[in-house]
DNA sequence: TGCAAAATGAAAATGGTTGTCAAAATCGAC
DNA sequence: GTCGATTTTGACAACCATTTTCATTTTGCA
């Protein structure tokens, strides 16, 4: 029962940054896959929730999915112009939260941390913003 | 010709944490103000371009605005519970970021970095998640 | 005062995402 | 293998925050 969720993951881990539903979507029809729109939802809602893939809003507010490699909490440090995405470990972010949030009398203290920078190949490529 | 954003700034600035432009909307109409729903986001826009307040985006896409104590770089603190918000700054993780991108290769570095909690209040009232 | 430019807001359009529901695939028991 | 029950699927419609449109009102300024 999960021949369309490991082909939704496949698809994901064949992909260099984060991409969206829609992008997955029709990247699986173009390769020839019979498989719809609202499945691929519910499959990267599953990957999510299982923990398999790391989800983020853009800017825009479309949620997009990548196939981490690591299972272990980590951060990510995005392209903006690419999406070329390379996993990062921060143990010192990960202390300074939990203690500014324990200052202020915070439990279950939680994080979202993202950079965003551009990458070598893509500055060299163009310089303007 | 900023009557309107300046009634929107005001009732964010009156609010203790970060809140939708339907909220906003809604919270004008309640007292009274004659604006409407279009206007609102075009005054959050501008704000938020302005660098006068901040944005956030929600777990399910919500845009959330919030009126900042500070002008200068900063993060926050947010109870998830009752949305009470802290302003928190953070030298280590500035430094963090710029070091990881610049180690990738990476220019132009920017970041987003939030911390989430339950605060004092809300923990002591209910416990469960 | 007059008029051009900007602001306003009601209503419609947009677009990502979720809900609905009937058809198809899968599973388990016999 | 077969049959009914359960799950999965996907076309389509519904949702809803946000944006666009556009006609009207207000404002800036000579």
């Amino acid at each position: 029962m999960t021949t369309r969720r490991d082909a939704v993951h496949d698809t994901l881990r064949q992909s260099e940054g984060f991409r969206s539903a829609q992008d997955v979507y029709a990247e699986m029809r173009q390769h020839g896959a019979k498989i719809g729109l609202t499945t691929v939802y519910r499959a990267l809602q599953a990957l999510a929730d299982g923990g398999h893939v790391d989800v983020l809003r853009t800017d825009d507010g479309e949620s997009v999915y990548r196939a981490c490699e690591t299972g272990e909490h980590h951060h990510h440090l995005v392209c903006r112009r690419c999406g070329r995405t390379v996993e990062v470990a921060g143990p010192a972010v990960e202390r300074w939260a939990e203690t500014v949030g324990t200052e202020h009398g915070f439990t279950e203290i939680t994080h979202t941390v993202e950079v965003f920078g551009t990458c070598s190949s893509c500055s060299r490529v163009a310089r303007p913003a």
